[in-house]
DNA sequence: TGTACATCAGTGAACGCGCGTTCACTGATGTAC
DNA sequence: TGTACATCAGTGAACGCGCGTTCACTGATGTAC
């Protein structure tokens, strides 16, 4: 069944894509390799010649998912003015979709602190969290303190949807969502 | 080796607190019911003795671990005018002390996500949740929109905590603690 | 162009291990007489 | 007060199960002649 190195890649890529969505979703300890190959629709035998081990896999699906999302911003930023760049960003992280899609959602929201316990993921995602704060001081208004204020931004942002997804009761939920979009507009 | 009803109420927090400290340092998943009553002075099989089952365990560490939180801004709140008492448990929670320390830190920014893929521990630490976002509604000056901006700012305080835990780099670790201070206190 | 061989992504059975849970037990303590 | 019994928190061996990983294999495809 040999595969031309392109299709092996592209393999890869399915099993990346597969565990970046149950990951998010269930959590990384809650999914296990045959579940990730499974999605991916392979046996799960064949892992090993994509990765070294599961945790080589977290660190490269977490990297891959979360650089997908600081790609997105980048993106929008180039093809937006600064301000409409912005709304968009914080509109549609700060969204109730986003909420309740947590396998295509930003990684650092749905495994933030997993990801911050484990070094190798850790390490891994660092490029695409300083990506993300840098769009969001590009788009920043002013000129004081954008770096800061892009920080704060993104905490403000992480937290609100965490603390979103945790409540049991979905008014409180999109008050919180409400409350950091205002948060992040006014200013 | 019977103990009376208050031996065993005492035997019952010091496996909620083994869990509590386990849960938030490693993760819920990667924490075995074993570890959490070795941790507790105890051998796994009596474990049932307390809690019905794993997931109970998780239900009543978290609610119990965000529950001395809340009652912790709650003293504050009391002991202090509201300016000083906001600052204070604004303070102690952006501070670098409490990053480098998650076993005894806040359960919104160690085990939030993982906490919001279970519905039993959702719904068992709701309440604290909204006490503590009462505590800071109170202490918020002026009056407008003092619940929306007490839930922006918790959100802040929760998101740079995860954060800063996810920085490999120090500095921009206390950076995120920095800029998410400004943002807290400025306003 | 056709044939023989080498490669290696993917298969599926098997491994040791630690998990959550169960259970027969034990022995210190509370209760009844 | 002293003795016999009941209780049940805690012990430690055992259970079935799913995990991460290994490995002999297979067969479609690339390469050499």
């Amino acid at each position: 069944m040999r595969m031309t190195d392109e299709r092996k890649a592209e393999t890869r890529e399915r099993i990346l894509a597969a565990a970046g969505e149950l990951f998010r979703s269930q959590g990384i300890d809650a999914v296990g390799v045959d579940a990730v190959m499974h999605e991916a629709g392979l046996t799960h035998g064949g892992f090993y010649a994509h990765f070294a081990s599961k945790e080589a896999l977290v660190a490269a699906a977490s990297a891959a998912a979360l650089a997908r999302s600081a790609a997105r911003w980048e993106r929008i930023a180039q093809d937006e003015p600064p301000a409409g760049a912005l709304a968009r960003i914080v509109g549609s992280y700060l969204d109730a979709t986003h909420v309740a899609a947590p396998e295509r959602g930003c990684v650092l929201a749905t495994l933030g602190p997993e990801v911050a316990r484990r070094n190798g993921a850790r390490a891994a995602i660092t490029d695409s969290l300083r990506r993300m704060l840098s769009v969001l001081e590009q788009c920043l208004p002013g000129r004081r303190q954008r770096a800061m204020r892009a920080m704060a931004m993104l905490s403000t942002m992480v937290g609100a949807v965490v603390l979103a997804r945790l409540c049991d009761d979905q008014e409180l939920a999109s008050d919180f969502l409400a409350a950091a979009r205002r948060a992040s507009t006014v200013k």
